[in-house]
DNA sequence: TGACAAAGCCCCTGTC
DNA sequence: GACAGGGGCTTTGTCA
């Protein structure tokens, strides 16, 4: 009864299955923390965290808004009178 | 320019459109806003505000589906080792 | 023993908080399906879906990104080559 | 000017931060795909994905946390007279 | 089915 | 030192 197939359900394959997935969500909950330590480093440095987090984020988030339908956009943006080069005169 | 037709597209109708997603966007923060009210005043009383959500969730779910779900939870918790009934006695 | 008091859980209470939270949680999903209809006739008229939805998504966020720590950022960026107006040079 | 100290801030060492994290982050995404592939292959192998998740979220919990999470979730549902064993004469 | 948006959960910070 | 509040990340559901 240890192990059993019951519903036609491998007891063994979904013990493999779920150590491997414990073993690889283990690996990036250390990895997590290592990310944690280089901010608190960063931060004993002197550097701001939030800021840090915040370029970062944009640096993942530059090369989707570059590609994206930018023409299609621009159109929209230009009808309502968005324009990004206008923008700052948007008041 | 102010009111222009570039490629085909009202430049006023698409005003309104983006008008009225805004306003009813508002209108679902502000539900949104006083559901969470709702849970901080709970929790103030003392209710438990995770297992307030989780019965929300269940009441959601079609009775067939919720037992579904436990009767696989159980066959694969049967399959580990884990079942419930035999939980305290597993240490 | 409908109306109980258990662990010091007020039944009654508890039925109008859950009651009153799917109350709330119904209307928003009106709205939801209310904003959902505003898209499909957009879409009927000829309006681009995805791209309302990026000029809506936008408006949102300026706010948020011209007010924040707006300086901090900038030095660091300027520090890593990423200032925003020498951006489109950078390849 | 490629290699500043502006604010007291150290370029080069925020680059370094910054690329640092970035290679952390990227290999947290590797393994979060991986994760993903382990589920992808269990479901393909016909495992119930929703369920997998649920045991491994429970076997990540205290044995104590997961019995109170149960038991308040019981009381509560008592309380409502949606007690599980009554479920199917409720109707 | 694959991407996109929304919801829930958790950590972390600021405050009392 | 604890706790409420906010922000980020993960997960879940939906739409094309």
């Amino acid at each position: 009864m240890e192990v059993m197939n019951m519903g036609g359900v491998s007891a063994d394959q979904l013990r493999l299955i779920i150590d491997k997935i414990e073993r690889l969500e283990e690996e990036k909950v250390q990895l997590g923390e290592h990310i944690k330590d280089v901010y608190s480093e960063a931060k004993a440095e002197g550097f701001d965290v939030k800021t840090i987090r915040t370029v970062v984020r944009m640096r993942k988030m530059k090369p989707e808004e570059m590609n994206e339908q930018e023409e299609m956009l621009e159109i929209y943006l230009s009808a309502l009178g968005m324009r990004r080069s206008e923008q700052q005169e948007a008041s």
